[in-house]
DNA sequence: GGCGGCATCGGGGGAATCCCCGATACAAAC
DNA sequence: GTTTGTATCGGGGATTCCCCCGATGCCGCC
């Protein structure tokens, strides 16, 4: 609250990038709070965000996955790609659990939840800029029984056998988009949507394209739900 | 920042409620630094806000619709039972166009989309509680073509205007059943089954088969949960 | 008895889809 | 260094949808 005597030479540099301004709003009082970070600037969509990393410079990215556009993961991966490896903090919005191992692959640093509290935030940002990697607590069982699990068993009909983009399109799928509409979302073409359906089928074992809309419905709703 | 000489008598006192703590930040931040306008609450689920309604007797409410547990709807129903009718302002993630009509009729006075941007946010808290109905514009305009599409019957939009066999058309289009499952389904060829949905687009006002799709999985899907 | 609403079906053309067959490029993995 | 997985696209044919235009018979109603 009080401001305190402390040297400002080194308040680390915080980039936010949320495509709902009450949350960069949110994120940067909060963090503004702290006595050694500061928000160096916000970004609504993935390509400010990329421009935002080479301007400002920050030492720390925070990353809604459910960006519209491109979506979150891209981003990361896209950040990961130059030889500035700026670390990322992912925000999500539910529990999508599914999500927590994608996000650190692409090259994540750390994954909290929104409706996790804000210290817990500030805690990860401070153990990430420390050079820590930091999920929370429910998300890190879920890791470590996701990689006991992982003893490579080619069975499993659930959605962790899809890629990025086609559980992607399995989301879209589930919400009622239809290829074509899909294809304007994702910036691909309807080839790429219809290769990605297939797929999805081969793995999840729908026998058609009926089957596949009717999981995808069920599957988007209970994500939503949960 | 600076403590105004103001008369402290009636700030307009707001309960927030969104499962997530930071974005309940974000909006308080935003609320204090109105003069007339002050957070008197917090809540992240139904039954904490409708005690805090309850509690601390607030002059607005505004409620993220994608709650966990039972939805946003649910709540406002609930709040708009008791005699006491707190204005509603509801808070919405994307662009879920497909809910405002439910939540203005379930009591809510306005619809704000989060990524709006704070200012609109503020002066929709405003107009509300100076006694208007406020959305946003974009929102506004689809609102207005639904209505137009209404027509002049003392029915509802919604799928009280389908006939039995509409609904149950509907009801399985929302389930993901392709118009061919739909004809065996109901015993009927599948000629049947397309004017009946060319019924239902005119009746509810669809301009493609998409849109009957995501609205008609969305109605599904609030007909089970309910 | 006509009038409107409902349930049921058809024709036809054009668009979109489904589903099989490819392909290329790249990255990681073995 | 080949294999595997991912991301991206194309061809082409069969099917299905979509959306406009009908039609018929039935029922209730003023």
């Amino acid at each position: 609250m009080a401001a305190k005597t402390r040297r400002v030479t080194q308040k680390h540099k915080i980039l936010v990038v949320d495509d709902h301004a009450i949350v960069r709003e949110g994120l940067t009082t909060i963090i503004n709070q702290q006595a050694d970070l500061m928000v160096c600037g916000g970004a609504e969509d993935a390509q400010t965000a990329l421009e935002g990393v080479e301007r400002l410079d920050p030492d720390l990215v925070i990353v809604d996955i459910s960006l519209k556009g491109i979506n979150g993961i891209e981003l990361i991966k896209q950040m990961q790609k130059r030889d500035k490896k700026v670390p990322i903090l992912v925000l999500s919005m539910h529990d999508e659990s599914l999500y927590v191992e994608r996000v650190l692959r692409a090259g994540a640093r750390g994954y909290v939840m929104k409706q996790e509290g804000t210290e817990k935030m500030v805690t990860a940002i401070h153990r990430i800029l420390a050079g820590e990697v930091c999920v929370s607590d429910a998300m890190g069982k879920k890791l470590l029984s996701a990689f006991r699990g992982k003893g490579r068993d080619p069975k499993g009909p659930s959605v962790d056998r899809l890629s990025d983009r086609e559980l992607e399109v399995f989301r879209l799928i589930g919400q009622g988009y239809r290829p074509r509409q899909i294809a304007d979302t994702l910036h691909v073409s309807v080839k790429t949507v219809e290769t990605y359906r297939e797929h999805i089928k081969q793995k999840m074992n729908f026998k058609n394209s009926a089957e596949l809309l009717q999981h995808a419905i069920q599957w988007a709703q209970s994500e939503t739900t949960a």
